[in-house]
DNA sequence: CGATGCATGTAAGCTGTTACATGATTGC
DNA sequence: GCAATCATGTAACAGCTTACATGCATCG
């Protein structure tokens, strides 16, 4: 089995966590997450999980208290082995640049902008950083420290971040009213 | 014309600032960029640029000077428009949050793996972290901030964020090795 | 004259998105 | 009884990656 894609791995780790759920779950906390990058879309969700049952990674057992048909997902010995290695896999160098920033994407393309249009877009984007931030800081609050360690880590990594763009959207914001 | 993809209107982007330029210049521009999200393979590059030719977003012009039969690109006045569509687009609330972080998807399952292997995953990620950082810094002294203003203000944002994932990182470290 | 860099592209395959489609359960 | 939510999936399409393939130019 080779390495696992970025969604495939956040599905195994969720399914670990979860354990036993159903993809519907799986589906719901994607969409749930700090960054909405994997739209968790049905089409994609599905034959990933047919995909990670046929490689072995995780077992699917019909659960007959329930009329309505539904699967629940557990991780294999297997499963647990690669999720380990996806994880040991983000140390390397080509992973932790890959960062993708839409707003920064296009900070660089500015200039195809008028004055008014950038002062515009600029207010816009902190506004809703701002309302972003929020809605990550009060995650945090709802997932208490003592009961789920990592996940409270990441969101703390989620915020941390989204402050460091806002204060970084101001500096460009003040950069260039100030010409 | 629908809105533009990111790889998309980083290229048109890439090509507005540099042009006239040849496709393999823009795949240039792409590799050098402060994230590697984008591998910017010939595979998908110069279809997309046949794409957006196709829809009269940029003009190809054979360069008679020269025996490669290298093409110049240019943005056309369509071009333009679309490029600062795809600039305002990004304020949107759903752009704003999908910033996708594989170090931070990771940190969330940190449970899969022993506490040997985390303090290595830990220690690995923040010694990249710290590698790839100064080379976010030096790529800021290179270009000047009085030539390229939005390139200079783009890559403090990448700089920006890598110290707050950094110091992220070192608080997640210590809060682990605490217990 | 050989290696490296410039320059352009194609083909197969995988993954993800959008939109569609269905049906059971629960709460009002 | 009806709406919202739970729950699962498929089909068509678009986009990106990997690997392959070619050829000119320049420098040592």
């Amino acid at each position: 089995m080779k390495i696992l894609s970025e969604l495939e791995g956040v599905c195994l780790g969720i399914i670990s966590k979860q354990q036993p759920c159903t993809a519907y779950k799986v589906r719901n906390d994607l969409k749930a997450a700090p960054s909405s990058h994997w739209q968790a879309s049905a089409g994609s969700v599905y034959p990933l999980l047919a995909r990670l049952e046929a490689a072995g990674l995780v077992a699917m057992s019909s659960d007959k208290c329930d009329g309505r048909g539904r699967k629940l997902l557990t991780v294999t010995p297997k499963g647990r082995k690669s999720l380990s290695k996806w994880v040991l896999a983000g140390a390397d160098e080509t992973l932790i640049s890959s960062v993708s920033d839409p707003v920064r994407s296009r900070t660089f393309f500015l200039d195809a902008l008028n004055a008014k249009q950038r002062r515009d877009f600029l207010d816009r984007t902190i506004s809703e950083l701002e309302r972003f931030l929020q809605a990550t800081e009060s995650r945090l609050e709802e997932v208490p420290e003592s009961e789920d360690l990592f996940g409270y880590l990441g969101s703390l990594g989620a915020m941390k971040v989204t402050e460091a763009r806002l204060d970084w959207l101001r500096v460009v914001r003040e950069r260039l009213t100030r010409t």
